[in-house]
DNA sequence: GATGAATGAGTGTTCATTCAT
DNA sequence: GATGAATGAACACTCATTCAT
């Protein structure tokens, strides 16, 4: 976490380092993004961004929080909407529709989570920190819906939170390697796809 | 792929320079990956290795193949195991318990194909000659399920398949994050979740 | 260029980095030429020297500038010097004079710019950026002395410049491989004989 | 140079290291070109070419010798003529003439010869070794057209020699940068110029 | 005499972090 | 607190030469 000098620094110059640090963390996975770039596009000495951050892994840590934040506010909301009242289906529609959207405002931010995901040697490091509150917003939807009776109640929840979280990044894939021939509407349908199959699998089984 | 001098090496010689690779591929994700330290664990001077391979990549393809073979060996008789006659249920759960086998036998070998699978980098140069072949392992077997009546033909095949790879390694992850904690028959039974969840997902719709 | 780094730094440091580049680009041609060598002989980190130039090239070419600018301040003055005042020959005589100066004064720089010119490789590259400069400073004598009525009008300019370049480093290694064997009044014979032959060679013929 | 074990190889394996050598040599100056590909395109082992020959230069040394032979009897004849018969002039237009029937019949030997023109730290270590042979020739045409009265007496032999010799380079440079450029006839006008220079030059002066 | 694997010092270059000013 | 120069270990890779078989 930041030092309290960062925190006094004034708003712009803040900003601007932040940005820096969003750049390139989105441009290049956690090892491969340099410290030098970041200090050099942000204009500050590198003395200082040592004084602001522990080392570069503070700095990835924080970048990484605000991340979650935003997306944490995006989803807002879908927490507290009862599943009786929407079905798991749906909020778990609105929930993807919140990250895609999430997706296109801040493709930044986006793509660092992303990439963190894809870093085996980071993620069980940072992940440990962070994830369960990903996990948890899923975990959530799924035992509410159990408890609505709609879904299955003897799946594993933790399991099935991570499962239906790995299929959304498998989807992010194909998305982005075949970026551009998806219009917004064979998005929405593919999704669909998705969650048509998990709502079969982990609908209540008589 | 190695050059003949490597084939000619003494046996215990050329086995401990795969070790030391499989052993520094496992522990760090390819770029991260020391030339250095490969030679340092086998005990051989840096100019030998070199002999032996083309560069760094060329190692990498080598050890990754080897994984490969492995895998494919533990999987064979799958393919030609008609769908017909067990019912794709069954024969997704024999393709995961041969992965399983193969992650137990072999973790390391294992780790490095995960690990490549998470390089978004290197995927889409090294997966364009070996992952297909994981790809359509899936494939045949949801097409054959699909002619056989027992899977919704109007599923997006390649979609479902890759969906269906990426909760594997899921599920994989599930496992070592929290490796030993699980009894052989507790696996059994998480694969056998997710399976559930899938065979439902995908089933014929009425 | 170098970096403002090196620019910054304390006179004697940055004299005891450049007198190390000469020396080891006078005893080595750029490609024999050691970097590791480099810092050795200044005493400094290897990094350092990144900090200051950009890589090997970059040293080189600063290390060149400031060669050709050392012989063109020697030849100053002899551009603007009208033929018609001074004749081709006597301009000519002032020309070698002033890199038999050069040379003496600064041997090593004046080595390096000889062994680029032998370089084929790096010519044509780093040529591009100086040598113009070199021969156009013959072809305006030559043009000069033409309009002199002084010089065969038919000659091939730029040839001809070429020819009489060719023959200064001729002179040149004439001279360092029996180094110490002339004294300044048989150098300057010895580039008379060579003016007279030029002379001869090019003056209007009847 | 070589050992009697080269010697003594049967005459199409000693052709096979020849040629690969030369070819080698040609592509890469000196210190650029590599035992290793010289071995690779012979198809014989590495130690064999080190009980053939000392080591690399000592190869190199043999592969020049071999150039300048071959040069010596394009030239062969031009020092027999009497100079009194032909005259200056024609006698050097021929060895140019000889020196391009050669570059043209075998332009890998005529490119070695060269790139060692241009390798400053070897010129002096090998040149001392030939290219007096090679000054030489035109030191004895120089002298036969003085005895002939056609040439200045006063001239420093040894030195105007050398300086034909630079231009022959510097026109081979012109001609090589600009190649294509040049038919059969400009080329030979070309040399044409230069003749015309030089004999002017040291033509005897009353 | 033939072989080709072994060697290891060498190459240019990068970069997170420290620390004196 | 701000600065930016200093650092040096690490990186992947090369290659002429040697030497055991």
């Amino acid at each position: 976490m930041p030092t309290s000098t960062f925190d006094n620094l004034p708003e712009d110059k803040r900003q601007r380092i932040l940005d820096a640090a969003v750049d390139e963390f989105a441009d290049h996975a956690y090892h491969r993004a340099s410290v030098g770039r970041i200090v050099q596009r942000a204009g500050i000495p590198k003395g200082s961004l040592y004084q602001y951050f522990a080392d570069k892994k503070d700095l990835y840590r924080y970048v990484l929080q605000l991340g979650l934040e935003q997306k944490l506010a995006y989803a807002a909301g879908l927490r507290d909407g009862s599943v009786a009242d929407r079905g798991f289906l749906s909020t778990m529609r609105a929930f993807l529709a919140a990250g895609l959207q999430m997706a296109r405002d801040h493709p930044r931010l986006s793509a660092i989570a992303d990439s963190l995901m894809r870093d085996g040697d980071l993620r069980a490091e940072i992940l440990g920190e962070f994830a369960p509150q990903g996990y948890r917003v899923i975990e959530e939807m799924l035992e509410r819906g159990i408890a609505a009776g709609e879904i299955e109640p003897a799946i594993d929840v933790p399991l099935v939170a991570r499962l239906i979280m790995s299929m959304t990044f498998a989807l992010a894939d194909q998305v982005r390697e075949r970026s551009g021939s998806y219009t917004d509407e064979s998005l929405v349908s593919l999704y669909d796809e998705m969650l048509a199959i998990l709502a079969h699998g982990i609908s209540r089984r008589d």
